[in-house]
RNA sequence: GGUAGGGUACUCAAGUGGUCAACGAGGGCAGACUGUAAAUCUGCUGGCUUCGCCUUCGAAGGUUCGAAUCCUUCCCCUACCA
């Protein structure tokens, strides 16, 4: 007897909404299930981890799952939850960007699975040879206008000073279209999707219930916020991405441990597999020693391990005991390199740095976007040089100040640091 | 095509001839406090060779000693009507 998909996702708070009970019944047997990725960037962020850990649930009870890259669908942009029309994408970025997803899904998915190998497909092998016409004959026909303008995603935007382009209109048909074409070839009936999906979920399944009489299903998750109902996922305005040049393993890691206490056991059981039993004994933990924060730590910890592996952990766990701790004197630049080896840094020649201002240092290692910026952020106390803090905004960078000749860090605030190597 | 309302910094949004690098809010960054938290308080938030200079208020011209503000043309957005 299989697990019940269904069931877990409800358990660990990752069901929104299903568009019909039946599909618990239907999935007590192998089913087959996809979820879209939009490929607006070269890698997956962990705001897609939510459907990422949905398709695997569906892996791990022995379910068919397939990912979609809307390599067609990018160069729309989907209006759903968002306010304004977005950018397009040309088609040479979304070629390139869907590689990068193609590489961060292979880590979660199991694509050597004996009887239910994970699939990725792409939406532009159906729809670039596809014409206008035939696409408002064979698609387009079957939409009704009042339940394309009744969908929440154009209503908001009907009512809004923004509007809407017809583009952006129908993509609703887009993506329904997927979804049968889903059902043809790979005999999907389920698409998994977070809950702004609703709607082009159902634009899917009534489509297939038209066209083939069949009973297809959506499956919506919760959008994850934070507690103060910011969208999950950034930290100082950039994306955490997936992609380790991108979002290296201490900023990864540190972004888990900084999430806050009212959100991390919900966290916990969304993006990992830990089982229920053992997050009550982390929810038990935060009410008696919330300081300790063992909560946060185990997240950060499991989320790199899923990510970035243990050597990723690893680096992450170093980088943090010598940021946190005082233990930078007395380090040569070679254990701080690689201590660091995580840290975003720069090079810069000597005389740019040496008998430089460090204000100038950090605006030219891109620490601070100016000088002006850099300016500021001393006269505001907030730039410190080897873990000292930078009082006076006229501090010049002395010989002294570059470990063993080659090496100065940076840092700004709490918690950005930069690394500066010196060239000779 | 007609009519009306718009385009100001990251966003929203004031400003309708000088005191405007441009009120305010949000966001962001930083400081104090703390648990690398929340809440709170404080500072900063166009660039620079920073007691001064330079570039910005959809674009280009023009009027003026002086324009984000007035005039002309153009571009774009939105709504209603057709």
């Amino acid at each position: 007897m299989m697990p019940n998909i269904i069931e877990i996702l409800r358990e660990r708070g990752m069901l929104e909404d299903v568009t019909s009970p039946e599909i618990e019944e239907a999935a007590k047997s192998p089913i087959t299930v996809y979820a879209g990725f939009d490929p607006s960037s070269d890698s997956l962020q962990v705001g897609n981890f939510v459907t990422i850990m949905g398709l695997s649930h569906f892996q791990r009870c022995g379910h068919r799952v397939i990912a979609l890259v809307g390599g067609a669908t990018g160069m729309i942009g989907d209006p759903s939850g968002k306010s304004v029309e977005r950018q397009l994408l040309t088609s040479e970025q979304v070629e390139k960007n869907q590689a990068g997803i193609r590489e961060n899904l292979e880590r979660f998915l199991d694509f050597e699975h004996p009887t239910a190998a994970a699939k990725i497909v792409n939406n532009h092998t159906w729809f670039k040879d596809f014409t206008f016409i035939e696409f408002l004959r064979d698609v387009g026909k079957h939409f009704r206008m009042g339940s394309m303008l009744n969908k929440d995603s154009v209503r908001s935007r009907l009512d809004s000073d923004a509007g809407m382009s017809f583009t952006e209109f129908s993509y609703q048909l887009l993506q329904g279209y997927d979804f049968l074409r889903l059902l043809d070839d790979e005999g999907c009936r389920v698409q998994l999707g977070g809950s702004d999906q609703w709607g082009n979920i159902t634009a899917g399944t009534d489509l297939i219930h038209k066209l083939r009489e069949q009973r297809a299903f959506g499956v919506t998750m919760p959008l994850i916020c934070d507690s103060s109902g910011q969208k999950f996922g950034k930290s100082a305005g950039n994306a955490i991405y997936l992609d380790a040049t991108k979002t290296s393993y201490f900023d990864f890691y540190q972004f888990f441990v900084r999430t806050d206490d009212a959100d991390v056991i919900r966290f916990l059981k969304v993006f990992t597999f830990l089982p229920l039993d053992e997050i009550e004994q982390y929810a038990q933990c935060l009410v008696e020693a919330p300081e300790k924060r063992e909560a946060q730590i185990r997240l950060a910890e499991e989320m790199t391990r899923m990510v970035h592996g243990e050597e990723g952990v690893r680096i992450a766990q170093r980088s943090t005991s010598v940021l946190f701790g005082e233990a930078m004197d007395g380090l040569r630049a070679d254990e701080l390199l690689a201590v660091f080896s995580d840290v975003p840094s720069t090079e810069l020649k000597r005389d740019q740095v040496q008998g430089e201002l460090v204000i100038n240092v950090a605006a030219d290692a891109g620490l601070c976007k100016s000088r002006g910026e850099a300016r500021r952020l001393v006269q505001n106390g907030g730039l410190s040089l080897n873990n000292g803090r930078v009082a006076d905004i006229g501090q010049v960078v002395a010989a002294t100040d570059i470990i063993d000749g080659c090496l100065l860090v940076l840092r700004s605030g709490k918690k950005r640091n930069h690394i500066v190597r010196v060239a000779s």
